[in-house]
DNA sequence: TCGAGCAGGTTACAAACGTAGACAGGAGCG
DNA sequence: CGCTCCTGTCTACGTTTGTAACCTGCTCGA
């Protein structure tokens, strides 16, 4: 129901990756992708198909036997809430205190950290409008 | 053994800050602690530690009947690679994917984002220095 | 019309988690 | 000495997750 408190398990997000891909696919295609994929056994994928439209985060359409799926969730709906979730367990919630953790290691490429730069500039743009 | 595996639970990772934040305890400070921040049961806390000891996130040092805790992983080893599993899981590896998703929510605040261009700056910095 | 395929559904089962009750050994007090 | 606390250990139980075998109904060609 109220889609901010659904939340994907990580065989699910993946699921959910093909399909907000695809814009929506049947059963038997999804079957095919997630094997291909991760070489997930057919039930494996219907099973978990089941589970997110019970949990809301998939719709399903029967026409002829077949079931089409499509996603309910928005991609970044979704990521938006894992994200925030995860800054607050990890992070106490701020996304600062991670950029360290992950330039310390060198995790950040020079490329990443210019994207990022470019990133800035837009939020804070976005920020501007905010006040209008 | 291998630290890079070991990988902390929710639960877990609450008890983890609480042995960071002290450096480390003994077994009933953490369940006096846990049981004021989270309202766990005594039993709780020491079923979550005698696990983390198992897998060899903390360890215990018996004296006298009493037990002391102390991390053996350090916090910046666990947010790393809980920081790299979540990005790959959910912005495929890619932090600067992330950012937009937050900023498009409002997610970040300006003063947030000053920080980042600090932070992105030393980042930069350290870059250089792995060319020496 | 009957069997082969294919679609989806049902049931299962082990591992991980969150949570906690029951139990046992040592220390100190009366 | 025996009881009471306190400390930690064992056991347990429901839920979620990953993974899949098995079953059933429909459809199409021989």
């Amino acid at each position: 129901m109220e889609k901010e408190s659904i939340s994907l398990s990580e065989a699910e997000w993946k699921v959910m990756e093909e399909l907000w891909d695809g814009e929506c696919a049947t059963g038997r295609e999804l079957c095919l992708r997630m094997e291909e994929r991760c070489g997930w056994n057919r039930s494996t994928t219907l099973t978990l198909l089941r589970r997110m439209e019970a949990k809301g985060a998939v719709a399903a359409s029967q026409a002829g036997g077949v079931k089409t799926f499509s996603p309910l969730l928005r991609r970044e709906e979704a990521a938006l809430r894992e994200t925030e979730s995860f800054l607050s367990r990890i992070y106490h919630g701020s996304l600062s205190m991670m950029v360290p953790t992950l330039s310390q290691k060198q995790a950040l490429s020079q490329k990443e950290i210019d994207e990022l730069y470019a990133l800035l500039k837009e939020a804070e743009v976005k920020q501007d409008d905010k006040d209008d």
